[in-house]
DNA sequence: TTCATTTATTGAACTTGTTCAATGTTTTGA
DNA sequence: TCAAAACATTGAACAAGTTCAATAAATGAA
């Protein structure tokens, strides 16, 4: 059951087999039906999740009631919203799966006991959130200089796999751009083959 | 000398007086002159640094020539390319001073030094990254959502002292737009007053 | 299977933002 | 202090992206 769970911590650090059991022993299972929410706005975030089935997507909705999406979470990711989870205030964040899912999840007290008893689950945490910074500095760089078509391209090869399992309605609110407006996207790609 | 980084590395956890020396002590001070480069496309960054005096901008030049501004870092900011930083790989981005300027600086090697040997350290980074990583996530979101006027009016809200001192063209850089644009956006917020 | 719901496409009119070129203003460095 | 360079403004033509409304296609639940 935590099998990706060891071996994604695995791929960032390394960790003795009694301490990898004493983290994962931390999280629970659970799962959460399509289309229903892990997360709503205006709660606090009191949980850090990996995804280990299905598909889940992050989104706000502004004040004109237009949803921008955040980031997708397939199996092998993990979900939070940070702010919330950090500063213990209410989320501005939907939580919603997508397909059936499961994910592992464990709660800030548990996480704090991991930080204070096992050392190197700081460095873990120290580590992706390292990456994920890398990877929302080069979304930013993208959305400032590239144009859509550029960024739709991109997306699907970078992520070939979520976008076999997204409806245009959801890539188009990751992309920040109205899914009208992808359609003839997808138009005007289709007619150079 | 190191009394804005001491204040600021206590603003984010609690470190015995010795531990705080220790940490200090590996940071060397370098300065800046306006319009000069700490670091340009293609190098490696070798350094995380911590602004004591002036301004830079961490930018970035895309295929059509044109600069994208990531952030700003004035006194009391951390400054780096996490990217090449962390996987040693060449830097996309320049960063230069816009005014006379002074950083202090420690390398990979010290850095990593601390993380063994002063174990909170490990804890400040991943508390610094997480806070950086709060900030970068509500830019994407604001980005996806916010029109250019918008996002105008929030940047001289939230960063009245930054607003003072760049020119229009850096702020257009930031806010990815043109800066002729800008001066029309300016014009129509003024002719409001 | 079927019918309701969600998703996708299309066109026309519109808004937001860009580009280019010209002109005026401010800063700066020798 | 003064000329050169950098910065800011403006208008006109254009390109990128939105909005709205209509229709078609796909999906899903009973």
């Amino acid at each position: 059951m935590t099998e990706l769970l060891t071996q994604n911590i695995l791929n960032h650090i390394t960790l003795s087999k009694k301490e990898l059991e004493s983290f994962c022993s931390l999280f629970n299972q659970k799962e959460v039906r399509k289309k229903h929410f892990l997360m709503q706005e205006g709660e606090i975030c009191k949980f850090e999740g990996f995804v280990t089935k299905g598909l889940f997507r992050v989104y706000h909705i502004d004040s004109n009631g237009f949803e921008q999406v955040l980031y997708f979470a397939q199996e092998n990711w993990w979900i939070t919203d940070i702010d919330s989870f950090t500063n213990e205030t209410p989320s501005q964040l939907y939580i919603q799966a997508l397909e059936d899912s499961e994910v592992l999840l464990i709660s800030k007290k548990d996480k704090e006991f991991a930080y204070n008893n096992i050392p190197k689950i700081e460095k873990l945490f120290r580590v992706m959130t390292q990456k994920t910074h890398i990877a929302l500095q080069r979304r930013i760089i993208d959305n400032l200089s590239k144009t859509a078509d550029r960024r739709y391209i991109d997306f699907i090869e970078k992520y070939p796999n979520l976008f076999q399992r997204l409806t245009n309605l959801q890539i188009a609110a990751y992309l920040g751009i109205s899914h009208e407006f992808l359609s003839k996207i997808r138009r005007k790609i289709a007619s150079k083959k």
